[in-house]
DNA sequence: AGTTACCTTTACGTTAACGTCAACCTGAGT
DNA sequence: ACTCAGGTTGACGTTAACGTAAAGGTAACT
């Protein structure tokens, strides 16, 4: 941890506002697993780092990802793996990770074209009406 | 329809064979009320135009579109209103989809950084392991 | 006539990702 | 002492998107 970077500290409804979801599902992705807040007694405390994770796990969802697969995403970061084969396997994600993402940038990229089109048509049928 | 364009047929289960899908599924689409398959008897018969829809559909759910969007979405296609409020409705849908498409353009953008600083640490971690 | 390969409808089951109470604690202000 | 705004842990409810039988129809081989 650098000296520079202030460890800020966040409440669950903090972190609940910034993103604009409900602390229901911030604790929801705890109990799967993917966040480990720390405690003041019950209370959870969130971390920049956990704040982080929360950013990733929203990108993901926004991506059409499922916790699962977004907790793959999140494990690449880190290769804390000790062994090769681990490595070899991770390597292999992350390909994977990358080829469906160049499925989804096609996908966009046609979805744009036709949202074009789309358009074009819509302001064709415009110029009908006041003709 | 062009005289130049075959109009070819498909069974339910041409279809869930060639999308990679189960019928299960197509028939649900059509429960949603996304597709209207012609009928032999009680036999669905689908159409190029079925199929094309169908695309979409598929399209849209890799995409992380939910089925009431990706209804939407075809929807916007053809632009069969008559009126001019409902085409600038139309519009501004349009206009919608295509920021969806925007943010998630950036999000993968973003990831694929990601991945390739993953990879690098992974390759990292490798040469540490061989030395 | 029997089996096989598809097709159908009906209907209940399942999983993910939360929503929605209920019942409770807790520190800060009045 | 009381209230109030936050926090907590259960625990059951809900919705989307199918899965999975069950029970049956039909056309085509053998």
């Amino acid at each position: 941890m650098n000296d520079l970077t202030i460890a800020r500290t966040y409440s669950i409804s903090d972190l609940a506002r910034e993103f604009d979801i409900t602390t229901r599902t911030i604790r929801f992705y705890e109990e799967a697993g993917m966040l480990e807040p720390a405690r003041n007694g019950q209370t959870r405390i969130y971390s920049d780092e956990d704040r982080v994770k929360l950013k990733l796990i929203l990108r993901g969802k926004r991506l059409g990802f499922s916790l699962a697969e977004s907790r793959e995403l999140i494990e690449m970061y880190d290769p804390a793996s000790d062994n090769a084969k681990q490595l070899h396997a991770l390597r292999n994600k992350i390909q994977q990770s990358r080829e469906a993402l160049e499925q989804q940038l096609a996908d966009i990229q046609v979805m744009q074209n036709e949202l074009d089109a789309a358009e074009e048509r819509c302001l064709e049928a415009l110029r009908e009406l006041e003709s």
